[in-house]
DNA sequence: ATGGATATTGTATTTGCTATGATATGTATC
DNA sequence: GATACATATCATAGCAAATACAATATCCAT
């Protein structure tokens, strides 16, 4: 967390979850932490995030932090919560590590959380090693710092509901050129529950914006398959 | 703002929307503001807020808040989204009378907003006036304080999303006995069109969860509507 | 040419939503 | 008491969307 020291406010922070999917399961963006506890040196994660600063709106933190880790810009964030929980503090441990990195006395901080879906493989070769950050499955995260398992969890029942009212977003996780099947073994993850292909295969097909392509896959050892695109422009005239 | 001075975190606030349904329009709950501007008395209205105490937590302010103004317990009470865009204090005016309530210097706070959904008819009799307290319409709301205006903006769209999700939501608006029509008339206020009087009709048919009762309308010039009643333990079997 | 693997397609059924018509039951009026 | 009027309640048909289920097509490797 290196920057030229804008005045911050230590009672708010902005922390980013941002989603990606690989094709078979969801990953979260997280950052490698290192810390002292009782003098014994400890590593574990956390999600990206940063107390604001004074002249910073909260989604202007949120798309620093953002840009800072991934070189993103114009990417889609949504605020889904706050958590200001009295004991989000309550490990010796974060407070530590707190204090040292911000230089600066720490109590309790009240966290504005956002959420972010992009595209595992844009981000994959950026500055992601100079952040020491890493794309973790979302069902091998251990322990994090301060609460954020549960905004974690919190984020994953937030896309759940968001993608029935703005199915785009599913979009997002996938590259530009996707096949039906990692379509659907996206809707599969997210609902946690397995969808018939024939069926799936009409639904996709009435979808105006999912625009089948003339290419298809290479080098795959069985029957290739037929690559679609996302039209944005198509999706916004049908849907609003 | 009344209370024995516990020490106030004066960076961080919650403010509640609370809204009821008349039977014919949504109303939110507002409070009284006198204050002073350049010399000049004004009168104007904002959400019920507050600081945040040092020992408290998001959720508890935002109860003690409603508590306060209603009454009411076991309310609930839904986080919806954060305010802290820097110009929310751009008004001298609101900044003037911040200072002289908290008697505290204040600069950028930024907002937990919570939705509550509420009978009209419980809420009324209680501690409204001793709070100055008002349900207005909600298409007479004048400017407000802050930005609480746009607040209760993002307060309603959220509304009608979770009304999606989550149903059961819309008896909490009304009595405890109410009509079809009633009924039938929060739909089409929150969505803003009208509906079919029976296919509505065949639709609350087939929620086994809407109950109707052996007993009707009294003294009405017309055919008098059976009530109906909403029940929470068949609804949660059913959609869990 | 054959087998293994995955992609793609068709048909019948059920279910839900929409549109529209007809009947029932209360009060007020003549 | 007969009629008009207002609202509540019940009924039916058509269309569209969701579900259940099985066969065929295409690529690669041998």
């Amino acid at each position: 967390m290196e920057h030229k020291m804008p005045l911050a406010n230590n009672h708010i922070s902005v922390d980013c979850v941002v989603v990606g999917f690989d094709g078979e399961r969801l990953r979260v963006l997280l950052i490698r932490r290192i810390g002292e506890d009782s003098g014994e040196v400890f590593h574990d994660m956390k999600l990206p995030g940063s107390l604001i600063y004074m002249d910073e709106d909260l989604d202007g933190a949120a798309m620093r932090v953002l840009n800072e880790l991934t070189g993103f810009k114009n990417v889609n964030l949504m605020q889904f919560k706050a958590f200001g929980s009295r004991d989000r503090t309550k490990n010796p441990k974060d407070v530590r590590w707190l204090e040292r990195a911000e230089k600066a006395k720490v109590e309790r901080i009240v966290t504005i959380a956002y959420l972010s879906l992009v595209k595992i493989d844009r981000a994959l070769n950026k500055n992601l090693d100079n952040f020491q950050a890493e794309w973790v499955p979302l069902d091998e995260v251990k322990d994090l710092a301060f609460d954020h398992n549960l905004i974690i969890e919190e984020a994953m029942k937030y896309i759940r509901q968001y993608v029935e009212f703005n199915p785009s977003c599913l979009f997002d996780l996938l590259p530009r050129k996707f096949t039906a099947l990692q379509l659907r073994v996206l809707y599969e993850v997210l609902y946690g529950k397995q969808i018939d292909v024939r069926n799936f295969h009409k639904k996709i097909m009435m979808m105006d914006y999912v625009i089948p392509m003339d290419e298809f896959q290479q080098g795959v050892s069985h029957r290739a398959a037929r690559y679609y695109r996302f039209d944005k422009k198509i999706y916004n005239k049908t849907r609003r």
